[in-house]
DNA sequence: CTGGTTTCCGGTCACCTGTATTATGTCATG
DNA sequence: CATGACATAATACAGGTGACCGGAAACCAG
């Protein structure tokens, strides 16, 4: 065996990077180039991980899931136990959303992401599984607090999970400044409180 | 003068040529190139037009959100007179979503258009105050809906805007077919009736 | 007809892209 | 030590990009 290199580490040491001009410059600046400048190694070097550029983003996207992730887990550890469920949902949309550096980072890529996939049936299949599991836990969240009368059981479970995956509409509005931060934590509050809290 | 020519129109109809590339093949195939023989001119011809890349793609946004307004315009035209302020919302939302295949166009042209902006301070301004007007008219139909009685007074308006923004946050949803149409409208609905009728 | 203006075209330029190729360095093992 | 797998680097290549330019063609006022 060679220099002894955990490929693995490597290549989301790479992923790094992309992120960061993803933040800073957009998916269109990703360029295998600029990447490898960004990750401080050379084109070649980063051809030795990635066999081509479609492979990067396609780890990288994976790597950002992963992470999200890990987010809401750590998010959801981090509450009351067992925790309430509209808590959970807050967490989830607290990840998913732009309000902190490190979630705007994956939120930037995830919408560069989406846009590209509308046009590329690899990854529109992808991006479609992975936003159809995302919505059926949701869906299966708020299902269950109906079924423990936390939520009012005249509610519609479809309906209120797509209202609830509906808030992710903010991301936008919050990258362009045309909401505040708070202003959506404080909608997404409103609205989870409607949803838990029945007779107003 | 040489040969008539409505330079108007003929960069219209350049927009629309761009508009199809960028719903079949995305924003960033959107080339001059592309767009010339999508629009049945030579290269040449549309850099008489547009003398670079930018302007056009400016030209074609501008004109994207004129057709948009007008659609709204159009769609409460045809409500009962005057338009119950949920029944406007509700053309507001239709037309802002990839309903129908019109709609989806512009759409997707947004959904680019917002990407790049995030990182192009000249757009980024450009679309902010854009959003900010759509967020302002919002905004005030929902504070006179209050003062009329047709929602109830301790609802925050500000709050109740920006759920209502929230919404178009089914784009993405519906362009990766996570969701379907009448299931966003479905949604829709009953945001606006729980917001239009308070005492469920 | 005669300018003069506008419209249009083809070609060219420098640049950047992803990918492939080649060469050299590095190191554990047989 | 020699071998061979892996790591790193440098370069080359073919294709596509936006911008630019010179001139041809169309057109109309004088």
């Amino acid at each position: 065996m060679p220099k002894q290199v955990d490929h693995r580490e490597r290549r989301e040491s790479i992923a790094h990077a992309l992120w960061t001009i993803v933040e800073r410059q957009g998916w269109a600046r990703a360029t295998m180039r600029e990447v490898a400048r960004e990750a401080g190694v050379s084109l070649g070097q980063l051809q030795h991980y990635f066999s081509s550029r479609a492979e990067m983003l396609t780890f990288a996207i994976e790597f950002a899931a992963d992470q999200t992730a890990q987010r809401v887990t750590q998010g959801v550890a981090a509450l009351d136990q067992p925790p309430h469920p509209r808590n959970v949902l807050r967490v989830v949309l607290v990840a998913l959303l732009p309000l902190r550096s490190d979630a705007r980072t994956i939120s930037r890529m995830n919408a560069a992401y989406v846009l590209e996939a509308m046009h590329d049936p690899t990854l529109h299949q992808q991006a479609s599984v992975g936003l159809r599991n995302g919505r059926s836990m949701v869906e299966h969240l708020i299902q269950q607090a109906i079924n423990h009368g936390q939520i009012p059981p005249d509610r519609d479970p479809t309906i209120e999970t797509d209202l609830i995956l509906a808030l992710t509409g903010f991301a936008p509005l919050l990258e362009l400044g045309v909401i505040k931060p708070h202003a959506a934590l404080a909608a997404i509050d409103q609205h989870l409180d409607r949803l838990f809290r029945p007779v107003s």
